[in-house]
RNA sequence: GGCUCUGUAGCUCAGUUGGUAGAGCGAACGACUGAAAAUCGUUAGGUCACCGGAUCGACGCCGGUCGGAGCCA
């Protein structure tokens, strides 16, 4: 094969983890085994079920899954370790002989593990005494400050992207080297195929909506009253999927049913249409629509690269 | 029926003493190199309910019409 990893992408509630199992089975009746690969960053945490939508670990066991229910929810993820597991998983996987599907829309994620990207080092001292600073001069001068040690830098980040400018001083600061601020080109770490499914705009808005009503459905209430009761606490990257503080703060009584569930559609429609604006722009892609041909498109797509 | 308040962008609302309008959210688009389901940027939307009047000029003043809300009968 032309590829060594087969990566689906799309918006939330495309329908990805579902294609993926197809794509395995059909792979299976021709000889090949086929390993899925979580690229989803919320699947990482154990006990975030039904609000990340992970699929049930019936269906899990008829296709190896790998890098679902990984961390605890309270431990902190970032891009780098995502990288360093994805990639020793492909790797163990080719090396098996299988094939590696990578499975996900956590955007950057999927190009840490797909792409040569490069992070540059991080120190959290650092990063907290920029921190400070910032809180005490404000963003303006922070951006000011970058602006003398980076000037391509500060061109391209906004004074108001706080996130970003302490970042790109923090690397300034351990490396004495200008920080990049740009996305290089991609390209692929290993020969890659990436198929990414679009739906339609309406379509989309309405599968996420019939989805946040199937959480609660489903007990996402229930889930996190269990969480609570356990004492476990979402650490500062899990506390921001989609769903659970909605959970919560209906459960303190801040919110009504109806007002938690729409906030969760909202949210995650949001979400999707910032995945679509990042895929858009990976023109190594190839899109698939929604629909009855989905897994006959994509094993079109395959077929052609083959 | 009477009195009071009210009708401004898709939604919630700002709009100083009259010089043809703004915000937040939403939407579309974009950026994105160790928090990324994060963090941000850009743009498009308004005969200021309708009709008439005074004024060089009205969202803003006067009169009326229609639609909301509340209070009193």
């Amino acid at each position: 094969m032309a590829f060594e990893i087969l990566a689906i992408v799309g918006p939330t509630a495309s329908g990805k983890s579902d294609l993926a199992i197809d794509l395995a089975k059909q792979f299976a009746n021709q000889g090949t085994t086929c390993e899925i690969v979580n690229a989803d960053a919320m699947q990482l945490y154990k006990y975030l079920d039904i609000g990340t939508a992970k699929i049930s670990k019936e269906i899990r066991k008829q296709v190896p899954h790998h890098l679902i229910d990984v961390f605890e929810p309270s431990e902190e993820v970032t891009a780098l370790q995502y990288q360093k597991l994805a990639r020793e998983k492909i790797e163990e996987i080719i090396n098996r002989g299988n094939l590696p599907i990578l499975v996900g829309g956590s955007m950057f994620y999927i190009s840490a593990a797909l792409d040569g990207l490069e992070f540059a080092p991080t120190n959290p001292e650092i990063r907290d005494a920029l921190e400070r600073e910032q809180s005490e001069i404000g963003p303006l001068a922070m951006h000011e400050k970058l602006q003398k040690l980076d000037p391509e830098t500060a061109k391209k980040i906004p004074a108001n992207n706080l996130r970003r400018v302490v970042r790109a001083l923090e690397v300034i600061e351990i490396t004495g080297q200008p920080y990049s601020a740009s996305l290089p080109e991609p390209s692929y770490w290993r020969p890659t195929l990436q198929i990414g499914i679009a739906v339609d705009r309406e379509l989309l808005k309405q599968r996420i909506s019939a989805r946040a009503e199937k959480m609660w459905e489903l007990g996402l209430l229930d889930e996190v009253r269990n969480l609570a009761s356990r004492g476990i606490q979402l650490g500062r990257t899990a506390r921001v999927a989609i769903g659970y503080e909605q959970a919560q703060r209906q459960l303190a009584g801040e919110l009504s049913q109806e007002e938690a569930i729409e906030e969760t559609n909202s949210l995650t429609a949001r979400y999707a249409r910032r995945q679509m604006s990042w895929f858009r722009r990976d023109k190594r892609i190839h899109w698939v629509k929604t629909g009855p041909e989905l897994t006959a498109q994509a094993l079109e797509q395959i077929r052609l690269e083959r």
